[in-house]
DNA sequence: AATAAACTAGACTGGACCGTCTAGTCTAAT
DNA sequence: ATTAGACTAGACGGTCCAGTCTAGTTTATT
């Protein structure tokens, strides 16, 4: 009973078993958002990890568990910044943007869209990774930004009735066309001047629409 | 010379031939769409479709020719009616509504996910169809909006000054957060209460960021 | 009726790949 | 030095599948 197995260990987490681990996440993240799911082989994470397969088999129980690993894995690091509350500014131009910048930054970076791609792939397979994304993501930005709307309604410097909406469309008029070329993989990356022009838009859009009369 | 083999006859399309390229065309396009192109099988193909596997090599080149097939089929099919010019009326609001409601209908029906789904995760394999999808749609809907309301800026019923970046946010707006929720498969089909307010919104919004001072 | 083309059912090939297993090596602690 | 656990390299079984092939049946045309 107090045996425990190598796989155990592993979980609880040595050093060096620690930074293997890494390891594999790593080659794992590169080849399935590289392939996606699908047409990503053990052996090449093996390979790319520079490690047996045998040995990905001892830290993960199989090719779903290490995909949702990896998912997980990505989605804390990459939707962490977009999830802290910007700080708050009674210019909410300034405010806005600010938020707009770090959304798309994130958003339209090759990392972030491969991982959306990914999900929606294979929301059908895994349908609480993609429930877990939403959460930490879009909405956690959406909540956010809310709150600060709720607080510029509340000082009469915008009139914004139902915040949680108004957050949404924010978010909505901020990726407009350029996500869905992105989705599509019609540009490589998004230039950074279409990036300022989106976020200059989505930002005069949105204050056109919340001015106080 | 004169010897035209069974593919190339299938192509020119007899009566009886046609009818069969079609079924099997139905067939694909369930399959195809339901499972993804990677967990789609041919034989699964041949199963719906009631006809031999042989059969359907005998109209398509290959399972790559089929895919293909079945997107041009459904793009042409399902974006027509927002490729087609709305009904223009000097009231913006009229029209900005019927061409919402029309968008979203066709975007957030089940046949138009999985379509678009099916696209996003296959666009690294197939580039091409990812853009004529993205041509006769969204570019399509998108340029069909902003000669309508180039006209409205003529008319000094609105104010807008770079049409297609104006039709662009506003099909962004519209969009809003139910696509995002409806890619990642979270909502099993858009409530229509939920579509007429999203279509409200982003009216609202539109108008009030281009309305006349 | 005869003949050719189209179709069917199913076997088969070749290859990819998941997950397991074996045999042997390396490392670290006793 | 011994021993146990972690690791490696690679083989292997089992499954699935794209695409081909065979043999026999249906359909249509002459």
């Amino acid at each position: 009973m107090a045996r425990s197995s190598t796989a155990a260990k592993h979980r609880a987490g040595n050093r060096a078993a620690r930074s293997k681990r890494e390891s594999i996440l790593d080659a794992a993240t590169r080849v399935f958002l590289d392939c996606g799911y699908g047409d990503a082989s053990m052996d090449a994470v093996a390979r790319e990890a520079g490690v047996a397969k045998q040995t990905i088999y001892s830290y993960f129980d199989g090719k779903d568990a290490l995909f949702e690993a990896i998912v997980r894995d990505k989605c804390d690091q990459l939707l962490e910044p977009i999830g802290m509350p910007e700080a708050r500014d009674n210019d909410p131009e300034t405010a806005l943007v600010r938020t707009a910048r770090r959304f798309l930054d994130v958003v339209l970076a090759p990392e972030g869209m491969a991982l959306f791609r990914a999900l929606v792939a294979e929301c059908g397979r895994f349908p609480n990774l993609a429930e877990a994304f939403y959460r930490s993501g879009p909405l956690l930005a959406a909540g956010n930004l809310a709150d600060y709307l709720a607080e510029l309604d509340r000082k009469k410097i915008l009139k914004v009735d139902d915040p949680l909406r108004a957050a949404r469309l924010f978010f909505a008029l901020l990726r407009g066309d350029l996500y869905i070329r992105r989705l599509l993989d019609l540009d490589s990356e998004a230039k950074p001047a279409d990036v300022e022009r989106a976020v200059a838009d989505a930002v005069r859009v949105f204050l056109a629409a919340h001015a106080r009369r």
